[in-house]
RNA sequence: GGGCCUGUAGCUCAAUUGGUUAGAGCAGAGCGCUCAUAACGCUUUGGUUGGGGGUUCGAGUCCCUCCGGGCCUACCA
C-alpha cells in the first residue's frame, strides 16, 4: 500500500468547460485516482477552480455581477458538473480561499527573503475608461505588418507576427473599445527563475519515464535563447491575492495582486488544507501529504494536465517550492495530454463550438462520455471527436460487448434457474482456460493502469469483456441445459461471477454502470481481484440478484444526426 | 523564423525502443449460434508504414531531404 497524491490542473472559473478540457486533466486524473483506491492505496485527489486573473473579472462584469459572487456561483456550477461526471475529488477547492491567500503570501515572503524576488519597473497600457491596466492581448488595433484591423497586442492572428502593444495602429481596449489608453510606468515583482535554472534543469534530468511531451516542453523553456527567463508574478488587478501584506519583504505594492499562475498551483496545497479544515482535522492532516519533514517523504505525487500547462508545472511551480527553502513535496510524475479536437476543428469556448460538460450530461449519462473520452485520450498526439466515432464506439463497446453480456447472462439465468445464483455442477477445462486468459489479461490491464497508459488500459479492459462473450459462446449453457442442467448451472454461476468481476474492473472507467451491476447483483464486495479463480466464487449458490435494466442504450442514427446539428454552431 | 510532436489497412490506433511473416478494434465478405440490447462467436479481404535517398546482416523504428497535419514560442489561462 502506497500513498498517492493526485492533482488535476485547475479548471478556470470563467465558464463551463468543454470535453477537451475534461479529457486533458480531470478525467484521466479521476481514472487513476479510482484505480489507485481500488488497489487499496491511500489516495488524496485534489482539484479546485482557478479563480483569479483578468478573464474572471471580465466574465463577471459581463454577467453584471461582483467578481466574488460570480466566482462563488461558477464554482458551484463546476462542482455540480464534476459530480455529474463522477469525478471523485477528495476536495474540490477554490484558489480564492483564505488558505490559498495565506499560503501564497507565505511562499512569496519566503522567496523574497531568499533573494529570489526582484522589483522591476515596466511600462503597461492603462485604460482610463476601463479603469484598469490591460494585458497585451486585451488591446486591439491595426497590425503594422499586414493591416489586419483586429490584431491583438501580443500577436497578430492574421500574419502571426509578434507584436508589442505600442506597435498597434489605433489601439483600443478589447474590453470596452475605449481609445483613451495611456502607457504608464508600474512596478512589479519578478520571480528570479533564472537563478534556479541549473537546479531545475538537473531536477528535470533526474526524472525518468516522463512523457516526452512533458520533458521536451520543459527543456525548451530551460534552454531556448538565453535560457529560463525571470517571470513577473504580480499584476495590477483588484481580484486576487494581495501582494502587500503584513510581514511582506517589500513595500509600495498596494493595489496589486499575485499573478494567477503564481497562486494557482499553490492552491493544490491550499486545497488540501481546505480539505483538512472541512474534515475538522488539524494541519498535520494535510502536511503529511505536502511536507517531506512531516510525513510526505513516502508520498508519490502525480499531476495531470494539458500541454499548455506544462511550463508552469515543470518550472514555475517547482521554482516556487524549491526557492522557498522549505521541504515541500515536489511532483514525481507529470502526465500531460495533447488536445482533443472537435469534428475537424478545435473545441472553442469563445465560439461555443463543440460539446460542453453540461450539454454532454443533458444528452447522455456520464459513463458514455467517460468511456469514449478515456479510450480516445490524446496521449501521443491530438485526437478528434466525431459523433459518428462516438456512436460506433459506445454502441459496440458498451452496449454490445459489455451491456449485452450482462443482459444475456442474467436473463438466461432468470428464465432457467430464477433470480438466484444456481448451485450444482462442476467446472472443467474450458473454465480453467477462461481463468487463465482472464489472469493474463488482468496483469496487462494492471500494468497499463499503473503506468497511466490510458488508451491501452481501455483496450485491455474491452478485451477482458470479450473473453466473457467467447466463453459463453463456447460453453453454450443454453445447449447444455437441455441435456445436463447441472452443467449449465455451473456455467451460469461462473458467468454471473464474471459479471461481478467486470463491474469491479470497469469501475474506474464507468463507475455508474459498475455500481448498477453491483447493486442488482446485491453485492458489495468491490475488492480488486488478487486471484481470478477466487474472485469468481464470490457470489455463492443461492445468492439473490435481479436482472439489471438495460445498462447502455444504443445511440440511434437519429440522435446522432440531431446532436451533430445542434452542436456544430454556436452555443 | 525557431523548437517540439505527428504521418502505419477505408476509419481509430498498436508494434516489447534496431530483430522472424507490421498487429488490434470498427467498417466490408463468408460461416456458425439462438441465451441476449438484430446482440455474440469463428474465419477472411485489406498495408510499397507520406515521397525520395542513406547507415546496417537487418529499418515502421536511426540519419538526411522533401511534402502534409498539429502544438508551443514566456502579459489569456
Amino acid at each position: 500500500m502506497a500513498r498517492i497524491l493526485i492533482t488535476s490542473a485547475l479548471p478556470y472559473i470563467n465558464g463551463i468547460k468543454h470535453l477537451g478540457n475534461l479529457v486533458g486533466s480531470q478525467l484521466p486524473a479521476d481514472l487513476y485516482a479510482r484505480y489507485a483506491r481500488a488497489r487499496g492505496h491511500e489516495v488524496m485527489f485534489i482539484c479546485a477552480t482557478d479563480e483569479h486573473g483578468t478573464p474572471a473579472e471580465i466574465a463577471a462584469a459581463r454577467a453584471g455581477q461582483p467578481v466574488d459572487s460570480y466566482c462563488a456561483e461558477m464554482h458551484e456550477v463546476q462542482a455540480a458538473l464534476a459530480r455529474g461526471f463522477g469525478l471523485s475529488f477528495d476536495h474540490f477547492g477554490r484558489s480564492s480561499s483564505a488558505r490559498n491567500h495565506a499560503l501564497t503570501q507565505h511562499l512569496a515572503a519566503r522567496l523574497g527573503d531568499a533573494g529570489l524576488i526582484e522589483e522591476v519597473a515596466e511600462k503597461q497600457v492603462y485604460s482610463h475608461t476601463d479603469g484598469r491596466f490591460l494585458p497585451d492581448r486585451y488591446i486591439e488595433g491595426t497590425c503594422p505588418n499586414c493591416g489586419h484591423t483586429r490584431a491583438r497586442g501580443d500577436q497578430c492572428e492574421e500574419c502571426t507576427k509578434q507584436l508589442d502593444p505600442t506597435d498597434l495602429i489605433d489601439p483600443r481596449s478589447a474590453i470596452s473599445g475605449a481609445t483613451d489608453l495611456e502607457v504608464r510606468e508600474t512596478r512589479h515583482l519578478y520571480l528570479r527563475q533564472s537563478a534556479l535554472r541549473n537546479t531545475l534543469d538537473a531536477w528535470i534530468d533526474s526524472q525518468t519515464g516522463w512523457p516526452v511531451l512533458t520533458t521536451s516542453i520543459a527543456r525548451k523553456w530551460l534552454h531556448d535563447g538565453n535560457g529560463l527567463q525571470d517571470r513577473g508574478i504580480t499584476r495590477d488587478l483588484d481580484w486576487g491575492v494581495p501582494v502587500q501584506f503584513e510581514g511582506a519583504p517589500w513595500t509600495g505594492m498596494e493595489g496589486k495582486v499575485f499573478y494567477v499562475w503564481f497562486d494557482a498551483p499553490i492552491e493544490y496545497i491550499a486545497a488540501t488544507a481546505e480539505w483538512a479544515d472541512a474534515q475538522g482535522l488539524d494541519d498535520s492532516a494535510w502536511q503529511r501529504w505536502w511536507r517531506t519533514d512531516m510525513g510526505a517523504g513516502d508520498v508519490r505525487y502525480v499531476q495531470f494536465m494539458g500541454k499548455d500547462n506544462v511550463p508552469f508545472h515543470t518550472l514555475s511551480f517547482p521554482a516556487t517550492l524549491i526557492g522557498s527553502g522549505e521541504p515541500w513535496k515536489l511532483v514525481d510524475y507529470i502526465k500531460s495530454f495533447n488536445y482533443l479536437n472537435y469534428d475537424g476543428g478545435q473545441f472553442s469556448t469563445s465560439l461555443g463550438r463543440g460539446v460542453f460538460m453540461d450539454q454532454a450530461l443533458e444528452a447522455l449519462p456520464s459513463d458514455y462520455w467517460r468511456w469514449w473520452l478515456l479510450s480516445h485520450a490524446p496521449e501521443n498526439s491530438d485526437s478528434e471527436f466525431t459523433w459518428e466515432n462516438f456512436q460506433v464506439s459506445v454502441n459496440k463497446d458498451l452496449a454490445d460487448v459489455l451491456g449485452n453480456l450482462v443482459s444475456r447472462v442474467t436473463k438466461f439465468c432468470r428464465s432457467k434457474f430464477g433470480e438466484a445464483v444456481p448451485g450444482g455442477g462442476t467446472t472443467g477445462a474450458r473454465e480453467a482456460q477462461l481463468v487463465a486468459d482472464l489472469t493474463a489479461r488482468l496483469r496487462v490491464y494492471d500494468a497499463h493502469m499503473e503506468a497511466m497508459e490510458i488508451r491501452k488500459s481501455a483496450n485491455e479492459l474491452r478485451a477482458l469483456w470479450v473473453l466473457g462473450n467467447e466463453y459463453l459462446q463456447e460453453a453454450a449453457p443454453w445447449s447444455a441445459f437441455k441435456t445436463d442442467p447441472e452443467q449449465a448451472a455451473a456455467q451460469i454461476r461462473l458467468s454471473l461471477n464474471l459479471i461481478r468481476l467486470y463491474a469491479v474492473l470497469s469501475q474506474p472507467f464507468i463507475p455508474d454502470a459498475s455500481a448498477r451491476i453491483m447493486a442488482d447483483l446485491r453485492c458489495k464486495d468491490w475488492s480488486w481481484p488478487e486471484d481470478v479463480a477466487t474472485a469468481l466464487e464470490v457470489l455463492a449458490p443461492g445468492h439473490d440478484f435481479i436482472v439489471p435494466e438495460v445498462l447502455f442504450a444504443k445511440i440511434s442514427d437519429e440522435s446522432r444526426v440531431e446532436w451533430e446539428t445542434r452542436f456544430s454552431g454556436t452555443r
